[in-house]
RNA sequence: UCCCCUGUAGCUCAGUCGGUAGAGCAGUUGGCUGUUAACCAAUUGGUCGUAGGUUCGAGUCCUACCGGGGGAGCCA
């Protein structure tokens, strides 16, 4: 008989016949007469409930089955004769794989801190909510994947390891075979020529620059994989390690780039409420209530659209009094992109037309040589979700914002070229992939969206 | 990196004015029971984050360091 997956078993249509289920141990109870275990298998939110009968109750590998353990159970799908559930499983025969002592098993029946379950992340996946929150992270995974493979647009793969200096987003760090500890004892310097590649590497903070490279040939393309910061951050919201989905599109400018971002976001999101209903309405319920109608209302809401420049005069004209100062010129603060989109617009905005000064050196210029084709998707609750612009595309004008940043040309002879042979006008946005699913679960803590998180002076697991 | 809070049993926490360690849960044992956050009874379990200091005496006060949380900056 082959195994069935517990969801597939609490869907059946019918009852009476055989099945065959393997999983963990969530719960036990034993009664005179039988025994209860309610067992996961990861495939969905709820346990089936596996009756264990007089004839097997003094078996002693059933005796020590615990929270925890692994066990297969074949027996019959019947209709439950107690409340709680409206099938369970009658057991003829039980196979128990591994067992897990109950005195040193971290895992108890009640409801553990998600700093604790930090520690045991190892073992995290087998509660509900770590469960949930990667069912969540597999959904919208392939939703991003199914919105773009239906758009046309190519899934590249961009270098883990590249050889620039700095791509503009923060501290890299260092891919070496250099002998560090050797270095340390004699006193000696690196000498990347004497390294592995030859010169010195870093992981990626950005597959954009690459990206770009590949839309200006293959046309729409996305790059969703792992990238890199080491900044000494330490928020609820920042991964030394996360995942990043940067799509790119040729013979488009900034317009096209927000009409993608804003069906990309609506689309992903109701794909998650409609492949992961049980896991969402567990979000609704015990992390954030009202998660449900907040996305369900971005997804039928209007985006809106503002200029840098009128929202400062917003902020300007609110009365509120900002910790910040509020000025043309002035990053906008956290605290200012939640006004704007929690109080005064009360919907999901695109922030457009920045100064240049505070955005990258590769994003278009503007006629008025102040700002810049930049675009921020603010929503209610994280503020910044998504960051892009349309790409200068000008080669002279891209060579002189790269001097006025401190970057060396030469250095980005490749990224260059793509502007002296054939560039076309382009444009862009990244997504922070652990940022979405946290808006998405209502889940506080990015360290709790993917599963073994990096963090400054945290690589566990 | 900065500011604030915090660290006591496996987990979640209490511990008064500085006077020598507590609860609930889980674990263990026994009882009861188609149970479902099971229930009832008994019971094991502690270098109070680490190192100094003040004091007759420190979980409690002081200093440094380490860990965790919240906020900020940077950003995605």
């Amino acid at each position: 008989m082959e195994r069935t997956r517990i969801i597939q078993v609490l869907k059946s249509e019918t009852h009476g016949h055989g099945v065959l289920i393997k999983g963990w141990v969530r719960t036990r109870r034993d009664s005179r007469d039988v025994i209860f275990l309610e067992v996961n298998d990861g495939s969905c939110l709820d346990n089936i409930q596996v009756i264990i009968g007089e004839e097997m109750m003094k078996r002693p590998d059933l005796a020590q089955v615990s929270t925890g353990a692994s066990v297969a159970v074949r027996g019959t799908l019947v209709e439950s004769p107690a409340k709680g559930q409206k099938y369970e499983i009658r057991a003829g025969e039980v196979e128990v794989y591994g067992l897990a002592d109950p005195e040193s098993y971290p895992l108890q029946k009640k409801k553990h801190s998600f700093e604790f379950l930090r520690e045991i992340s190892h073992l995290r996946p087998r509660t509900n909510t770590f469960g949930a929150v990667f069912r969540i992270r597999n959904a919208m995974a392939m939703a991003i994947h199914s919105f773009f493979q239906e758009k046309g647009f190519l899934y590249v793969h961009t270098p883990i390891i590249t050889a620039s200096d700095c791509e503009g987003a923060g501290e890299m760090f260092n891919v070496t075979m250099l002998d560090l500890e050797k270095m340390k004892i004699t006193g000696g310097k690196a000498d990347f020529a004497e390294d592995f590649f030859g010169k010195k590497t870093s992981l990626t903070v950005s597959g954009q620059l690459e990206g770009e490279l590949l839309a200006l040939s293959l046309g729409d393309i996305y790059t969703f994989g792992p990238t890199f910061r080491a900044e000494n951050s330490n928020t609820s919201r920042h991964l030394s390690e996360f995942w990043m989905v940067e799509p790119e599109m040729a013979f488009a400018v900034l317009d096209d780039d927000i009409r993608l971002a804003e069906e990309f976001i609506k689309r992903i999101f109701s794909l998650c409420l409609e492949k992961c209903g049980d896991d969402m309405a567990f979000f609704d319920s015990r992390i954030q209530p009202g998660i449900i109608k907040n996305l369900e209302s971005i997804i039928r809401q209007d985006f809106e659209v503002v200029t840098y420049t009128e929202a400062v005069g917003i902020l300007e004209k609110s009365g509120s009094a900002f910790e910040f100062p509020v000025g043309w010129g002035l990053d906008l603060q956290s605290e200012h992109e939640r006004y704007l989109t929690e109080n005064h617009f009360e919907r999901p905005v695109f922030v457009i037309d920045y100064p240049r000064e505070i955005k990258a050196f590769y994003m278009k210029l503007n006629d008025d040589e102040k700002t810049v084709r930049a675009m921020d998707l603010l929503v209610p609750g994280v503020g910044e979700i998504i960051g892009g612009s349309e790409r200068e595309d000008r080669y002279d004008v891209l060579l002189r914002r790269m001097k006025d940043s401190g970057l060396d040309p030469d250095e980005y002879w490749w990224y260059l070229d793509s502007r002296r042979y054939g560039s076309a006008p382009h444009a862009g946005f990244g997504l922070g992939f652990e940022r979405a699913i946290q808006y998405v679960t209502g889940m506080q803590n990015i360290r709790d969206v993917i599963p073994f998180p990096r963090t400054p002076r945290n690589a566990a697991f």
